[in-house]
RNA sequence: GGGCGGUUAGCUCAGCUGGCCAGAGCACCUCCCUUACAAGGAGGGGGUCAUAGGUUCGAAUCCUAUACCGCCCA
């Protein structure tokens, strides 16, 4: 069937589903075949994909499709990141345009409110990818919060705790007041601004603390820290102020008693103190040590065992250190305070600066330098490896320029503050004793059994609470899961996380059971319609519970129930302030006699002590049994030092890329040793852009070194940045971004990709225009258009088209297509593995377009048109072969086009095009002579073309040329090729012969193979093509003097390789050889001319 | 302050380890609706490759300096 009018949207739906339901991006783990891995940089929930991701998203599928067509089994791996701080923010002002605050709405709900957007923002952003023709595998697709990877990284993290490698310590951090969250050093942007310079006398005082009169001046952007001033720090060799180290000064405007962040009184009389660190070229040589806000001054703080005074809280306003500034924005305290400074005479000067501010990336605010207690990543240590394999290239970052920003960055890594406050996130797991102040690391380490691993990663998940019902686990296990629809989540535990069948929850009895049987049951009292006398209290409720759980025994008396209590109180208070926390405690439990009192008068009055029997008490208690609302189970978390249950987990969540750094690993399975982590790790490349270098990459590098004591990726292509029309970077935060689907609407999916290939040269910004990307369109119908031309002349003559060229009488045309097609061949491959994915891209377009749609196409009309059928066969098998191989060769870049075309076409080798070979070369069809002669022919009708325009002659008017070739094998190929020439250069008579004469009223046109005399049925304008001539003359003898120049100087010859001497010397001889020629022209002309 | 990169045609950019008098797309000019394609065909104009030195038989390409622009880190 030929084809329509090229219309990209009509091929482009269909065969992504097709691809699909073949599983062609599937991989198996056991197959045998060298597996090929690209894991997915996952888009963060955010919104939809930008121009920077197709950009991504492109480049990869280009290495992937081209991997799995060379017959590699190929496993790119899909997926989305949470993106903590950004999806929070999303999220929040959501509800901010609906009026609703995230602090009164809660942390539980707000992370509700997270969850339901996410499957908007995945499912916008997983048919984006779709739609751009990613080749990835989304049987496979993960999440960075799923249940696999809540594991993964509580295991990392436990890890790494484990092994002192992450700790808990009091740090100045960059504090985001807006967000009210620390932020990692990466996460702040450093900006140009105009501020000012203060400079502030500090008044010396004597032992006593009287003012001296005496003043020392240090300078400051921000007056306001100085109310947490502790020290001012001179250098030790500074002779101005060398009397005063170890002398006090008095801090202006601060109260007299401040307090540390460790609750520690001091005074606002502060030491001067010396430092090297201190640079007395600078300023004053004096400055104001701020240890709790300034990171350089926490430092010199350390050294010197300074307090620490912080001033402000939360968002920026000045705490109760802050005296009469109390309450004021940091800001309003800068102003207020200089002023005050200057009333009193303690202000020195002021210079207008411009400095660098730190911005959060995020919000937007002026970061804050913050003392605080964070959690951090021991990195120096990690960095070791990390370093190491990128060092001795086992990693190869591609442009290399890379591996240096890489290696510089990682010789002087900070730690890495991982913790941050806010909601949606992994929440840090450690629990925190709040009897013994142990913190306690958990992972699933702590249990044996599968379920119960299952369930308590539920529980560190925050699904369910440590206090949980059947119906909370029922419905999740049960539930949809968030990556894999079609699957429960408790399939995808079983699938994905600890890779084996968990059958003891399958269905609601075996649950049910599992439950009573591993986990301490908690009933619940439905406090309504009890009778006040009988209204469940303290004391009877934890007797039940006791009793329930089998802590006592069906026969008890005061001192079972009193030691049993004591043995549990922390889990029993733990469960009371959970769950029934409108009960009032009571003490009789404390104490033995009025427990026994108690226990006469309400259980078992007319027994014996120690030996009521179960029958009684029911009866007694069967009110409350009646009063079950529903039984909970609780989670028996003990502390590992103190066991007792009072614990608490951290608020705080970590850094979103802590869970992206173990992206490569942790989906495939990891901490599980699973088939695919051993098949498919480490992976083989690594597709992103350069701004998450350290973000990402580094981490990756840091954390697939220690856990998987290998590298993650061999190599890491790191493209450029996609700008906007005026060079502006795009992000998301900005809101300046591009829809890529737009551009698909309008152009098509394969446009936008090969436009987005053919930029991607190594090393540069992309700065995208629409046009660039129209005029890609154009390719793809210059290839929809040729394929209609081949395809529809194939109808036609079904029976004369071969796969097997070598049976076949090819003419120089096909040989030279067939030649120019293996070089092509070579050249991709080569381009494609080294990812210059723009000279692939380029390549294809110059081979196909301007060899062969312009030549080759044209050439081969004359025989499909008014061949004999032998010459038909030849030339529709050779257009056959070449169509097919460019398709193939296209493919990775434009997958919809060429699988459409590539479908109607004769010979297919595999089902779809995707799990086609790619071509190899077939030395076979390399014809250097008949590829030489083509040229040589095409420059022939090219300069007779040139005649045609020079003269102003229509394209429709047919022309009389008789050519002079130089050689016989040259007269050969024009004979051979005659009818085509005819077509090409328009010609209505041709004759050849190598005697020809130039015939009167003939201009001339010189090839290197031939002459040309063109008949231009008319007088000719002597005068005009002299000077055409001679301008020739001009130029050819231009060539031959800066030829002559190279040839004739001796160290050419001799230091030059040959090859180039050689090439030299044939490019003269052609010079000469042409000069003389035109010379002889000239010459006749001139003789008409004078005749 | 430290580091990295850029400066090539009117615009957007290629040009890999130095080797045919520098290329593409778009824009511009001329001619043409020739049965695959006007989203096209044939042809054309346009650059002392930022500047100044240097290395070399040979430099857009390597080195040094300068200017301007951009990015990253502190």
């Amino acid at each position: 069937m030929p084809l329509n009018e090229y219309n990209p949207s009509e091929i482009e739906g269909k065969w992504y589903k097709k691809w699909l339901e073949s599983a062609l991006f599937t991989p198996d783990p056991e197959n045998e075949k060298e597996p090929f891995v690209v894991v997915m940089p996952p888009p963060n929930v955010t919104g939809s994909l930008h121009i920077g991701h197709a950009l991504n998203m492109t480049l990869q599928d280009v290495s992937v499709r081209y991997k799995r067509m060379r017959g590699f089994n190929t496993l790119w791996l899909p997926g989305f990141d949470h993106a903590g701080i950004a999806t929070q923010w999303v999220v929040t002002k959501q509800l901010e345009e609906k009026g609703i605050n995230k602090f009164e709405l809660g942390r539980e709900k707000f992370v509700e409110k997270v969850w339901e957007w996410v499957p908007v923002a995945r499912n916008t952003i997983k048919k984006q990818i779709e739609t751009i023709g990613a080749s990835c595998d989304w049987t496979r697709q993960r999440f960075t919060l799923d249940e696999g990877f809540a594991r993964a990284v509580r295991e990392a993290f436990s890890k790494l705790y484990k092994e002192g490698l992450i700790f808990k310590a009091p740090y100045i951090v960059n504090w985001d007041p807006k967000d009210r969250t620390a932020i990692s050093d990466l996460e702040v942007e450093y900006k140009e601004e105009k501020g000012n310079l203060w400079y502030i006398r500090y008044p010396v005082v004597d032992d006593s603390g009287k003012e001296t009169g005496d003043y020392i001046v240090v300078a400051t952007t921000r007056p306001e820290t100085m109310l947490g001033d502790t020290a001012v720090a001179v250098h030790p060799e500074d002779k101005r102020y060398k009397q005063l180290i170890g002398k006090r000064v008095k801090l202006p405007l601060a109260p007299e008693k401040r307090t540390t962040w460790d609750g520690k009184e001091v005074s606002n009389l502060i030491p001067v103190i010396a430092d090297d660190y201190v640079d007395p070229e600078y300023g004053t040589g004096a400055v104001k040590i701020t240890p709790a806000h300034d990171p350089n001054d926490f430092e010199v703080g350390q050294r010197h065992n300074l307090p620490m005074v912080i001033v402000m809280d939360e968002s920026a306003v000045m705490n109760e250190n802050a005296g009469r500034y109390r309450g004021l924005d940091r800001y309003e305290a800068r102003k207020k305070i200089v002023e005050d400074l200057e009333k009193s005479g303690l202000l020195e000067k002021v210079e207008e600066i411009i400095h660098n501010v730190g911005h959060s990336q995020r919000s937007g605010a002026v970061v804050e330098p913050y003392l605080s207690v964070q959690w951090f990543v021991n990195t120096k240590e990690l960095s070791k490896d990390a370093i190491k394999v990128v060092e001795e290239g086992e990693i190869r970052f591609i442009p290399e320029n890379w591996k240096k920003t890489y290696l510089n960055w990682m010789y002087e890594i900070r730690d890495w503050c991982i913790s941050r406050q806010i909601w949606w996130g992994h929440r840090i797991p450690v629990w925190e004793c709040k009897d013994c102040g142990h913190y306690n690391v958990f992972s699933d380490d702590i249990y044996e059994s599968i379920p119960q691993k299952v369930i308590f990663n539920m529980y560190g998940d925050t699904r369910i609470g440590q206090i949980f019902s059947f119906q909370e686990v029922k419905n999740y296990l049960y539930g949809q899961n968030f990556n894999q629809p079609d699957k429960t989540n408790l399939q995808f535990y079983e699938k994905f996380v600890f890779n084996t069948q968990i059958d003891q929850l399958k269905d609601e009895e075996n649950l049910k059971e599992f439950l009573n049987k591993n986990y301490i049951k908690v009933p619940v009292m439905n406090p309504e319609g009890i009778e006040e006398e009988e209204k469940i209290g303290f004391v009877p409720h934890t007797v039940f519970f006791l009793y329930a759980n089998g802590f006592i025994g069906k026969t008890f008396d005061e001192n079972d129930v009193f030691d049993a209590y004591q043995k549990n109180k922390n889990m029993i208070r733990f469960i009371y302030d959970t769950v029934l926390n409108g009960i009032k405690k009571e003490d009789i439990l404390e104490d033995k006699e009025k427990l026994k009192k108690w226990l006469f008068d309400h259980a078992y009055g007319n027994c014996k002590n120690g030996r009521i029997f179960f029958t009684e008490m029911q009866e007694r208690f069967s009110i409350i049994e009646d009063h079950i609302r529903e039984t909970k189970y609780y989670i028996n978390l003990k502390c590992e030092k103190c066991h007792s249950h009072n614990l608490k987990q951290e608020d705080d969540v970590l850094d979103t890329w802590f869970s992206s750094a173990l992206w490569p690993f942790g989906t495939l399975g990891w901490p599980e040793k699973t088939k695919d982590l051993w098949s498919f790790y480490p992976t083989s490349l690594l597709v992103t852009g350069f701004d998450i270098i350290f973000f990402w990459v580094a981490r990756m590098i840091m954390m697939g070194m220690h856990f998987m004591k290998e590298k993650p990726f061999g190599d890491v292509y790191i493209h450029a940045l996609v700008r906007d029309e005026k060079g502006e970077k795009m992000s998301k935060t900005k809101g300046n971004v591009i829809d890529p689907l737009d551009m698909v609407e309008k152009y098509g999916a394969d446009s936008l990709r090969f436009t987005l290939a053919a930029l991607a040269a190594q090393g540069r910004d992309i700065r995208l225009s629409e046009k660039r990307i129209e005029g890609y369109k154009h390719f793809a119908n210059k290839i929809w258009n040729a394929s209609k031309f081949v395809l529809s002349n194939f109808e036609n003559n079904r029976g004369k088209v071969f796969k097997d060229l070598s049976a076949l009488r090819l003419s120089y045309d096909d040989k030279w297509i067939l030649t120019r097609l293996q070089e092509v061949i070579k050249s991709s491959v080569k381009a494609i593995e080294e990812y210059r994915y723009n000279d692939y891209a380029n390549g294809l377009y110059d081979f196909f377009w301007h060899e062969y749609c312009d030549w080759y196409l044209e050439f081969s009309k004359e025989r499909i048109y008014k061949g004999t059928d032998e010459e038909k066969a030849a030339a529709l098998s050779t257009l056959i072969y070449v169509l097919d191989r460019s398709m193939k060769m296209l493919h990775p870049v434009m997958p919809f086009i060429t699988e459409e075309i590539w479908q109607k076409l004769p010979f297919k080798d595999a089902d779809y095009l995707p799990v086609a070979p790619y071509p190899e070369v077939d030395n076979r069809l390399i014809f250097e002579e008949e590829k030489q002669l083509i040229e040589d022919l095409k420059e022939m009708i090219v300069s007779i073309r040139n005649v045609r325009a020079d003269f102003g002659i229509e394209p429709s008017r047919k022309l009389n040329v008789y050519i002079k070739p130089s050689d016989q094998r040259f007269m050969s190929v024009i004979q051979a090729m005659e009818p085509s020439i005819k077509l090409l250069a328009k010609i209505e008579n041709l004759e050849v012969s190598e005697g020809m004469e130039r015939p009167p009223n003939t201009v001339v046109a010189v090839s290197k193979k031939a002459e040309s005399y063109i008949d231009i049925a008319g007088t000719i304008d002597i005068e005009k093509e002299l000077k055409r001539q001679e301008k020739i003359l001009k130029d050819i003898q231009k060539s031959i003097s800066i030829s002559e120049k190279k040839l004739s100087n001796e160290n050419f010859i001799k230091k030059a390789p040959s090859h180039v001497v050689e090439k030299e010397k044939s490019f003269y001889e052609e010079l000469k050889q042409k000069e003389e020629k035109v010379k002889k022209i000239i010459e006749s002309l001139r003789e008409v001319q004078t005749s």
